[in-house]
DNA sequence: GTAGGCCCCTTTTTT
DNA sequence: AGGGGCCTAC
């Protein structure tokens, strides 16, 4: 950023420019900090705090609500530089979810709950939708659980209750347009099944905190005391139901400050309402807007370029972003055939950059659409021998054996949780199969109890099982049981050990020798570090007895993001767009740009999605802070088959005067100059074979010929007979040489891409034999 | 009641 | 390509 940081008790705000520090100062009534993309709007935020605290004002009175873990965390520690780690540790700052998870454990009666409720995630959500969809013996092609799930999700992001629901005539409407008439009964089973197994989804944590707030005033009196100052940074990206608890806490001081960048709002699929930032100086009256124009973060290039881009949307706030750093190079825009070479492409080129750059390899970040994209580049760079680290798909706590450990927990701080109960009944295996499950189910529909109330007295509830079932039974009853009691006096840890030794998990972990088996009892094992590590954090910091249930509401809403050991931070980052939000590197590879996949299929059917997308693509490009490239490819393996892609619309929405060759279209500006006759090639190659897939055999890391230099040992030594892997045409072999003027000419018959001539002095290959 | 195999379908992004 | 659901054989 752009100024050092310095430890200072006097005069905070001298570190700030002239915008930022008129955002910090005003902390009287409502503002809106419009915060263009680099602008230092966490800067602003931090500078913020700390100044409250320096007027005098108590941490605990303030209240920083942000998008992630993660971001919350570098929030607290830059503040705690700034302040001292004894007044930031007593900050409220956290995500929605983790802030008002918290307050609702403490305030969960009022709303009748316990207070060790279990939090669904999405997948325990989409299990539950499935299982009630196939009790109503509903069609589940008609009523996709995913689908029904995100209306579901939809509904409660808009505080629309399932009886609300139910009443609203227009909603009933488009359902049945939709085929889904019966979807309001669905929500309404989910709620009443969530409630009575004592859980809540990632969305009810919104939905409830606005229900306590509107059925008991005097909770709601109590928080707006508190918190006598609120922050709330990525505005742009709060759903109804967060704006209105924003709402409600601040109406009776007003001291609220949001930030967010309308041209950064990219999580509409999940309720975020763009409105909330839009509109929201008519929702507090007064408010002062401040907008951060200047972008410290990236060249001059990089800037023009993103906002050449954005300038395509229609609806947006106005304001000039502008950088008065170095010009810097321009983006490079390149081609690949098949998603393959584009991983090689982009490895290639980071291995290059980090000698010529002397950068190291925590400076670059490649970008995707979609987290299956990563699949090739790890491949790639693995071969490359650059280390890597990808964020996002399979958090480490989504895993199989890591969700059935975890189901124990839960079933253990929270009997009622019937996901969790239903995970392992029978894991590992125990003779209870699924049409015990079944009886269960309905004895405890029957009597209106939970499936955990029906195995502790299945004869007071006249359970119809056969006695060698009854005394499994009764074998799962007292296994849980005996973990629970030993909660009442056992750490976290000590009682993780117990479980996983106890139930048989342990056993089946190591009777199984098989390469998967072992992975996954070393995951087994890393949770346990994980939860020994937790215990003694906490006990470092004073507490004293940390349950089961603590690590439970710690880990429940933690996603992989927010895992990350600073231990290997000497490698190159993969991670979709969307999570990295809010994140800067060096080097950026924005990669895929093709239709149907960025901007995705999904999206293109309305302007509102279209434009979404772009401001994905404005998002991805405004991480790069020296240089950016962009790359797309000519067919690309998807959902087991190879399909030609046609370069993404984005491409021409970036003004071409910030492209590398943009004087050239960039359908044929597919390499940089030096490959003319290649991309000639390649486009005839295009029209010949429109329906051919083209998958290379062999990945082979090619060696890079820079065209300035001299010919290429490789280069010198080809001979007639060769057999060459060429970066982009794969292998071939060479029929006859010939020199053409001063240089060289190969002619080379590839395998699958046919007979090519190659100008030695450009061509990128490497000799196989 | 369980295990193993086949077939289907999938994919946008995440707290 | 991969996971999950469903069916069949024991």
């Amino acid at each position: 950023m752009q100024k050092t940081e310095k430890n200072s008790d006097s005069g905070l705000l001298s570190h700030l420019n002239e915008a930022q520090r008129a955002a910090v100062a005003f902390c009287d009534g409502p503002s809106l900090v419009i915060a263009g993309a680099g602008s230092g709007k966490t800067r602003v935020l931090t500078y913020k705090i700390a100044y409250l605290l320096e007027q005098g004002l108590p941490p605990y009175y303030i209240l920083a609500l942000t998008f992630t873990n993660k971001a919350a965390r570098e929030m607290k520690s830059r503040i705690a530089d700034l302040v001292g780690e004894k007044r930031a540790r007593r900050l409220w700052m956290g995500t929605f979810h983790s802030i008002f998870a918290r307050i609702l454990r403490s305030e969960a009666e009022a709303i009748g709950f316990q207070s060790n409720f279990t939090i669904f995630d999405s997948s325990d959500s989409n299990n539950l939708v499935r299982l009630i969809i196939k009790e109503m013996e509903l069609d589940d092609k008609q009523y996709r659980p995913g689908v029904v799930h995100g209306q579901i999700s939809r509904a409660k992001n808009s505080l629309i209750t399932p009886a609300m629901y139910a009443a609203n005539t227009e909603i009933i409407q488009y359902d049945r347009m939709a085929k889904r008439p019966q979807l309001f009964e669905i929500y309404q089973r989910y709620q009443s099944r969530l409630r009575s197994g004592n859980s809540m989804d990632f969305d009810d944590l919104l939905m409830y905190t606005n229900i306590l707030f509107r059925d008991h005033k005097e909770v709601l009196e109590k928080y707006r005391n508190q918190f006598q100052y609120i922050l709330v940074d990525e505005y742009q990206d709060t759903n109804f139901a967060q704006h209105l608890i924003v709402k409600q806490l601040a109406d009776a001081h007003h001291r609220v400050c949001v930030v967010g960048d309308d041209a950064q709002s990219i999580y509409s699929f999940r309720g975020a309402n763009i409105d909330n930032i839009l509109k929201f100086k008519s929702n507090f009256p007064g408010t002062q807007i401040f907008k951060l124009e200047q972008n410290y973060r990236s060249t001059r290039n990089i800037v023009n370029a993103a906002n050449s881009l954005i300038k395509k949307n229609s609806e947006q706030i106005f304001k000039n972003v502008f950088s008065e750093n170095e010009e810097g190079e321009k983006i490079e825009i390149r081609s690949a055939f098949s998603d393959f070479e584009e991983a090689l492409i982009v490895s290639n080129k980071i291995a290059r950059m980090r000698l010529e750059k002397y950068a190291g390899y925590n400076d670059f970040a490649i970008l995707y659409r979609t987290n299956a994209q990563s699949r090739a580049f790890e491949e790639a760079l693995r071969k490359n021998n650059i280390p890597y680290r990808i964020y996002g798909g399979l958090s480490f706590y989504q895993r199989k054996e890591i969700k059935d450990i975890i189901s124990y927990f839960r079933l253990i701080v929270n009997p009622n949780d019937e996901e969790a109960f239903r995970r392992i009944i029978n894991y590992p295996t125990r003779g209870i199969g699924a049409v015990t499950v079944a009886k269960i189910t309905s004895t405890a529909q029957r009597h209106n109890v939970s499936l955990w109330q029906v195995v502790t007295a299945p004869l007071e509830y006249n359970l119809d099982v056969n006695t060698g079932t009854a005394k499994k039974l009764e074998g799962f009853y007292s296994l849980i049981q005996g973990f629970i009691d030993k909660n009442e006096t056992m750490n976290a840890f000590e009682l993780a050990q117990e479980i996983i030794k106890n139930s048989g998990i342990a056993k089946e972990a190591y009777d199984d020798m098989t390469p998967e088996g072992m992975s996954r009892a070393q995951n087994m094992q890393e949770l346990l570090n994980a939860m020994n590590e937790f215990v003694e954090t906490q006990q470092e910091q004073g507490e004293e007895n940390i349950r089961l249930a603590d690590f439970l509401s710690e880990v429940s809403l933690l996603t992989d993001q927010d895992t990350d050991n600073e231990a290997d931070n000497e490698r190159v980052t993969l991670m979709t767009v969307h999570s990295a939000k809010g994140l800067e590197f060096d080097h950026v590879f924005v990669v895929g740009l093709e239709e149907d996949l960025f901007p995705s299929a999904m999206a293109k059917s309305e302007i509102r999605g279209l434009e979404e997308e772009r401001r994905l693509f404005y998002v991805a490009i405004t991480r790069a802070k020296k240089s950016c490239t962009i790359t797309y490819a000519k067919s690309r393996f998807r959902n087991g088959q190879t399909n030609p892609a046609t370069p993404s619309r984005f491409l021409k929405d970036i003004d071409s005067s910030y492209i590398e060759g943009g004087e050239n279209d960039f359908i044929t500006r597919t390499a940089p100059a030096d490959d003319f006759w290649g991309s000639m090639r390649e486009q005839r190659l295009q029209n010949t074979m429109s329906n051919h897939t083209i998958t290379p055999k062999r990945v082979v890391p090619v060696q890079r010929v820079a065209s300035s230099t001299p010919l290429s040992k490789e280069a010198q030594e080809l001979e007639v007979g060769h057999i060459i892997e060429h970066e982009r045409f794969g292998r071939g072999v060479v029929t006859s040489i010939e020199m053409s003027g001063n240089d060289r000419r190969a002619f080379v018959e590839f395998e699958s891409a046919g007979k090519k001539q190659l100008l030695l002095k450009f061509a990128k290959f490497s000799i196989v034999e």
